[in-house]
RNA sequence: GGCCCCGUCGUCUAGCGGCCUAGGACGCUGGCCUCUCAAGCCAGUAGCGCCGGUUCGAAUCCGGUCGGGGCUACCA
């Protein structure tokens, strides 16, 4: 059997990082198993539904990689593959399951449901609705005749239970008296998420539904409808829910979860990929930076961890350091140019380029989110720097003046414009002011930088140019004396 | 309330009855390195929720309890 999985998103929020994680896990099952990702648009909630989170959620997928084989806008046997475009399908399905007896028209009277469930739930009774609030049949009949609007409920056979198996959770059972009576088509002529989803996994072959453990009851309901379409039942597997620090549910409150967000903030999709990976599931050794083919060959349902896992920021942005660090200076400067621009307000030069690549070793081992990188390097790409005060008063008093001139007439009479020039010169400069390389390099760097924090000082200047930093120098023991 | 899921360091996890004096990673603390900040290296910190049971032996099996989470819609 091959395998069929799928990512059925609706498009009625951002992607967001729990849901990417569900993409990744079922596009990791099917690299492993050979078998076929596909992606289609769960989008039966017309009302919520909209076209720009839609290609927001497209966005995000190609950006982390996670590439479909057939679904939405490649296409494929089963298309169309957005729900909106199926309608019909539906309510075929929900009117051939009422005429075999499996639904049933519903005019249960909506206050009363209401009344219903309470009194359910205040007896200690599940409030799962059983069709006893229905009208007898003739007057449903001449209700239905007269025009009104019905909705179609699953009769869930009572008493009975659903019983399957879950990849990654065992053995599951649910009692019918938990399951209501739900509602498959409603009364607008619209499938429900349970008939559309059901539908969908049904008739596209879908052998594999890996999915949050939010739905995991709602399972009966999919395997009863799956069932009484007469078709085998596709293979279940939830997922642990992703929480935020304070373990609740990980929602909006906790920050942007938005893929877009993570990815604006210069986290690599590799590295989102990795640690999302690794949040429920382990290759079962002790690494923690595991490569895409790595995961494809080791990847295992039966390796999926049940507990839910609270999203570490910390480790994710420690993890993108890694990646950062792994890549060489050239791919550094490319993935970096977009923040450099934004931040220049207009495309760097050929020359200003020439110093990015100069410096991007190491600005890159200091980098843990893309976007910082760009104010790291600022300062050898405008013509003056704006001093950081707080650096400025901390460091320009004391020798500062004596380190400052002695900079100036030091690298003035420098022949070589070289890191090695630079640290020599500037070191034989300390060692005749008597200063320690401590205290006498960081006026210099913040004459140069702006900031007490910068790239190594002597590779700085070296980029930065003989020009830019006499003048800079100049300026700074100007700005001294006052 | 009902049903369901889950429970190993603060966090992600390894562990499938003796290999556990519970391993790794992030974080945190300290040290080394050092021109700042990082990175790197070294060391340290901290956990089997609790109570019973099964067993020669339990983090691992069973029961209970407590705690957390999910669902309980004509949302998905």
């Amino acid at each position: 059997m091959t395998v069929r999985v799928r990512f059925a998103p609706s498009p009625t929020g951002y992607l967001h990082v729990g849901g990417a994680r569900t993409a990744l896990y079922n596009w990791l099952f099917a690299r492993s198993k050979g078998g076929t990702f596909l992606l289609r648009s769960d989008d039966t909630d017309t009302e919520r539904s909209t076209p720009r989170y839609a290609a927001d959620i497209l966005d995000g997928l190609r950006w982390l990689e996670l590439d479909w084989d057939e679904g939405i806008e490649v296409g494929g046997p089963h298309a169309p593959y957005r729900q909106s475009q199926r309608l019909e399908r539906y309510r075929q399905v929900a009117f051939e399951l009422v005429a075999a007896g499996w639904a049933y028209w519903s005019l249960a009277d909506p206050d009363a449901l209401d009344r219903w469930r309470k009194e359910a739930r205040e007896q200690g009774r599940a409030p799962a609705y059983d069709g006893s609030l229905e009208p007898p049949p003739e007057e449903v009949e001449r209700r239905l005749a007269a025009g009104e609007r019905a909705t179609v409920r699953f009769r869930v056979p009572r008493p009975g239970r659903t019983e399957f198996t879950d990849v990654v959770r065992g053995d599951m059972s649910f009692e019918h008296t938990q399951v209501e009576d739900f509602v498959v088509l409603r009364s607008n002529g619209t499938p429900t998420y349970h008939l559309a989803s059901t539908v969908d996994d049904v008739d596209f072959g879908i052998t594999h539904v890996i999915r949050g453990e939010d739905l995991l009851s709602s399972t009966p309901k999919h395997l009863l409808i799956a069932r009484a379409m007469g078709a085998r039942p596709p293979i279940y597997a939830h997922l642990s829910l992703l929480m935020g620090p304070d373990g609740k549910k990980l929602s909006k409150r906790h920050g942007d979860t938005a893929v877009a967000a993570f990815r604006a903030a210069g986290y690599l999709p590799e590295a989102l990929v990795n640690y999302l990976a690794l949040l429920g599931w382990s290759p079962g050794d002790e690494e923690t930076i595991v490569s895409r083919d790595e995961m494809i060959r080791r990847f295992d349902l039966a390796d999926v961890s049940k507990n839910p896992a609270i999203f570490d920021l910390d480790k994710l942005q420690w993890m993108n350091g890694v990646y950062i660090r792994a890549m060489s200076a050239d791919e550094f400067v490319d993935r970096i140019l977009p923040w450099v621009v934004e931040d220049l307000g207009r495309e760097p030069t050929g020359d200003e380029q020439r110093i990015l690549r100069e410096i991007a070793p190491h600005v890159q081992e200091r980098t843990k989110l893309l976007a910082e990188a760009a104010g790291q390097v600022r300062f050898l790409l405008v013509e003056e720097v704006d001093y950081d005060e707080r650096s400025w008063s901390k460091v320009m008093k004391g020798d500062a003046p004596e380190a400052l001139d002695g900079a100036i007439s030091a690298l003035s009479a420098l022949e070589d414009w070289t890191v090695e020039a630079i640290e020599s010169a500037l070191r034989g400069m300390l060692e005749r002011q008597g200063l320690s390389a401590r205290k006498g390099l960081q006026p210099i760097r913040v004459a140069v930088s702006g900031s007490t924090v910068s790239p190594p000082l002597f590779e700085s200047l070296a980029a930065l140019g003989r020009r830019r930093t006499l003048d800079r120098l100049r300026r700074a023991r100007d700005r001294l004396t006052g």
